[in-house]
DNA sequence: ATCTTTTTTCGTCCTACTGACGATAACCAC
DNA sequence: GTGGTTATCGTCAGTAGGACGAAAAAAGAT
């Protein structure tokens, strides 16, 4: 291997939870150039002998503050256009992570502030370098994977309740659900969550029962958006 | 961006076809150490400038010789382990082709062989680095494709019977569709194939309505593999 | 020419899942 | 207690899907 060209690698982390009926995003706001001053995933560069899933479980306790086994962490895609960093050649590496709602975090070395941000004020071309396109991807793989997978419990405390896990569907589907129709499907499908054997306590209305995950990977039916309207 | 560690990024194929009812993937015979003469994903650096889907189409053309508006691609994920190759620090960017089936390859420029290989006679560990992975990684992905998206008809010609996309069902899932079924669904779904208006001759049997892919990206509702019985 | 085989294509029955929505249960505030 | 709120259970109709019968349209054998 005498020439290669020699390229930069970094990871970049598209954060998401759910807090206040709303779907937001850990983002950082860049302290130096290129594009200071603006809002960017958090990131950075991957150590000679690291591991990409490594380097993105680092960064991601570096930004939040929390110990990783908590939450969903997955790779999202790779994103390396020779124009996407004006410093030069950067691949990067982006992991999509799902978290329960976390105490705000704290802001990192080279970021002047970190903060979650709704989804929904995040304009295009806001954010630095091709952060638009990778937020867009893993909005879009997220929204999916809450279809064929148990993974909206990843926004969730350890233990939640049915009506918990239906706020979680509506915030990232941006649509509403019928309450006895959703109860009855998530208690329906295998393995999705097995109850807790508590109940909830001191809020309105009837005590609703605990749950915690189930050990099902894939949901067999998949739960329905209703937004892909039917034939 | 003064001080980074230097990577090397690569772009490693999985070619996928289906040819005499079996699922084959194109594989070349490494001419050069390491793992000289064992089986490898078709591959090679990215070039400075070049945005990394432009890497993998280049190289696909490279392998198979047609020129690449025909299949699928899709980039499938990034592999970085530090000790994946003994000569340095190499991070691929693996995508995965769908094609019709085709004329056998020819050997490129530093490998030995290039051919077709059923997915079924590569054992573990056979394979160059950790192309085992990356493959299995690719497999699952166009399985599970198969039941959510039209991608089907990547595999086939332009036009195509309905028996003929049942086939690259059955190959894929490795399991036997029923063909009256098969046949109602597939027709039903909305944007999956349109009728090209022409039927077969010379076949046995009935001559086949000939079809083309539809207009559709998303298949509602999805194909489900019978394997996934049900509670 | 007729029969058999093969494959396509249409139709039927039955069960499971889902959306719409009524009804009841169990808490809190007053 | 009454009223408000939320959780949970049920009912009913429409739809999709698996199992399978049957007809249609060709090729080949006799």
């Amino acid at each position: 291997m005498a020439e290669f060209p020699p390229f930069a690698v970094t990871v970049d982390l598209v954060v998401l939870t759910v807090r206040a009926d709303e779907l937001c995003i850990l983002l950082v706001r860049r302290g130096v150039p290129p594009y200071q001053d603006r809002w960017a995933l958090p990131g950075g560069f991957v150590g000679f002998d690291e591991d990409l899933p490594d380097a993105a479980a680092r960064e991601l306790t570096e930004e939040t503050g929390v110990p990783e086994p908590i939450g969903h962490l997955e790779q999202l895609g790779t994103y390396g256009s020779p124009k996407r960093d004006p410093r030069g050649r950067v691949v990067t590496v982006a992991y999509l992570a799902l978290l329960p709602d976390l105490p705000p975090p704290v802001a990192g070395t080279d970021a002047a502030a970190a903060d979650w941000l709704p989804v929904s004020r995040i304009a295009d071309a806001q954010l630095a370098f091709d952060h638009d396109v990778i937020l867009a991807d893993g909005l879009e793989r997220a929204r999916a994977k809450l279809e064929y997978t148990p993974l909206a419990t990843a926004f969730c405390p350890p233990e939640f309740t049915i009506a918990r896990l239906r706020t979680v569907y509506e915030t990232v589907w941006g649509s509403r659900l019928d309450p006895r129709n959703f109860h009855r499907k998530v208690t329906s499908t295998p393995g999705f969550v097995a109850a807790a054997g508590r109940v909830t306590e001191g809020d309105r209305g009837r005590p609703a029962q605990l749950f915690r995950r189930g050990p099902a990977e894939l949901l067999h039916p998949p739960m329905l958006r209703p937004s892909v309207a039917r034939s």
